[in-house]
DNA sequence: CGAGAGTAATTGCAGACGCAGGTACTTGCA
DNA sequence: TGCAAGTACCTGCGTCTGCAATTACTCTCG
């Protein structure tokens, strides 16, 4: 841990481990708060972002890859979702084969309920892990990235 | 996706995606090669850079605090690794409640022959990661972290 | 029109995970 | 010594995940 390999495997190794704090810190606070996972927050917030700009829906195989899930626990999980009300799901009109989804009132109701614990809880993660030495310049990284540049370049 | 929220949200989904998109290629590239999983190549790693500048054993907890998973995966992980012949545990002389586990040298062997496959998918996965406006920033971030201080030693 | 290739989503199955509970051991206190 | 509290690891159970096979639909070409 102190000095694996000084080639690429260091920077991975700290990508993975502060992932895994993060994620397994920011779990537990959705999970109590708000019976969420954290795919399933990620599912909605993805989702209601679309929302915003365009028409609001995605194809399955979008969300899959925009949360990094096989196609088949995208299915399941968009199906969870559905069955507490917080997705919908329809057919595409031109393409009979593709299904859109899209977030419900309540799903965005909760969304936004959740949302403040999603982002304390990450703080207060990031702060924990900033006292590791190997994973410190890391977090300054995400951290730059929030507002990188708020000119709207286009 | 393109612009979900302008907080911390963005560095996680970002460190996130990326934390996906390498482990899925990873994790293809080590279970064709080798039948090793991220985890279990980790683990290894873990326990053979110890094991380079100390005694090379690690406690349950600590390895589960190092590869981040809970103290049950981390006891099943060892299992399957010990019954591979990859590991070895023994329990601790001057704590009977602790038990250590080392890398056997077919471990090592099996690790060192697994360290290119890891480090060429890493190397695609990144190359990969970096066509994406939003995940190019914090590939670089990890490609710095791989070298901070090549000072030699002495 | 109709056969075959290709694409989108779902389902069966086995593997791995986390939580809660249990066992074994150590420590603190009387 | 004896008992309660705390620590370290393991096991039962339910859930989620990925892979492979399946169903439903579209597109291309004859």
């Amino acid at each position: 841990m102190t000095r694996p390999q000084p080639g690429l495997a260091q920077g991975w190794c700290a990508l993975s481990a502060l992932h895994g704090r993060i994620e397994s810190h920011v779990e537990r606070a959705l999970q109590a708060a708000h019976e969420l996972s954290v795919r399933e927050f990620s599912v909605l917030d993805v989702l209601s972002a679309q929302h915003d700009g365009e028409g609001g829906h995605f194809r399955m195989h979008e969300l899959s890859d925009a949360v990094v899930l096989s196609q088949s626990a995208t299915t399941r999980l968009v199906t969870r979702l559905e069955e507490r009300g917080l997705l919908t799901r329809y057919l595409c009109a031109t393409d009979r084969r593709g299904i859109y989804t899209d977030v419900t009132p309540a799903g965005l109701a909760l969304l936004e309920r959740a949302r403040p614990v999603n982002d304390a809880a990450l703080r207060e993660a990031l702060a924990a892990a900033e006292q590791r030495a190997e994973l410190a310049p890391l977090v300054a990284a995400v951290r730059d990235l929030e507002v990188p540049a708020p000119a709207p370049t286009g």
